[in-house]
DNA sequence: TATTTGTATATTGTTTTAGTTATATAAAGG
DNA sequence: CCTTTATATAACTAAAACAATATACAAATA
């Protein structure tokens, strides 16, 4: 119907989040992120890949490591959407909630 | 290895996002959900049911109808993960930020 | 009370996701 | 160079997610 929620679906694990989590302590290398983890490192590898694409990690090359760090864009993403429905709640439930009162203070009688 | 993503995994589909978007307006009824999605209405009320395990919506009973609004509680842990998740960031990267221009500087010799 | 309306549950098939092991690759170090 | 280290990709398997159709059920209505 509309735009994609890869930011989302790049939450909706467990160990990804666990690995933001990790990466929120600071920059960390792929191993470094392996050995918390009781799972392979081709794993960590992909959920990596997948964060990465989703916009919250980024990853630069440091001779043969990759260093990762925490990407504020993917979190905007998220604050954005946050937001947005806040404000709508605010726009259409708390009047709502009047107006409810009042139907079932009605419906009392 | 932790807690999980329930409310995270609710958002990582697309047709429940909408399901939120056209709730966003205020509250509607099961058909009335339906209706702007080609799919089914049990595939609807299967995605509403995801949605109310993870407090994003509620459900009151209107007779045969089951009216569904918006709940900010689920909201609330996504407002609250991010700016966790925020804070962290200032905290460990916008300081890490200096240090890595730094090095970089460095290698650059 | 019989029927219709609104919604939920059951069953089933398909697709997607997540994990493992094995292997490839590229940079570092001897 | 040859080997080791750090990470990525491939192939495969198992489990979970999603959708459809059929059906059940409860409240409203005729």
């Amino acid at each position: 119907m509309q735009k994609s929620p890869e930011v989302f679906a790049a939450l909706a694990d467990p160990t990804r989040l666990g690995l933001l989590g990790a990466l929120a302590q600071g920059e960390k290398t792929v191993n470094e992120l392996v050995a918390p983890f009781d799972m392979s490192q081709p794993a960590i590898s992909r959920h990596l890949k997948i964060l990465e694409a989703a916009g919250l990690i980024t990853r630069r090359v440091d001779g043969t490591k990759r260093p990762c760090r925490l990407a504020p864009e993917g979190l905007a993403q998220i604050e954005t959407w946050a937001s947005m429905m806040r404000r709508a709640y605010a726009a259409n439930y708390d009047r709502l909630d009047a107006v409810l009162a009042d139907i079932s203070k009605g419906e009392k009688e």
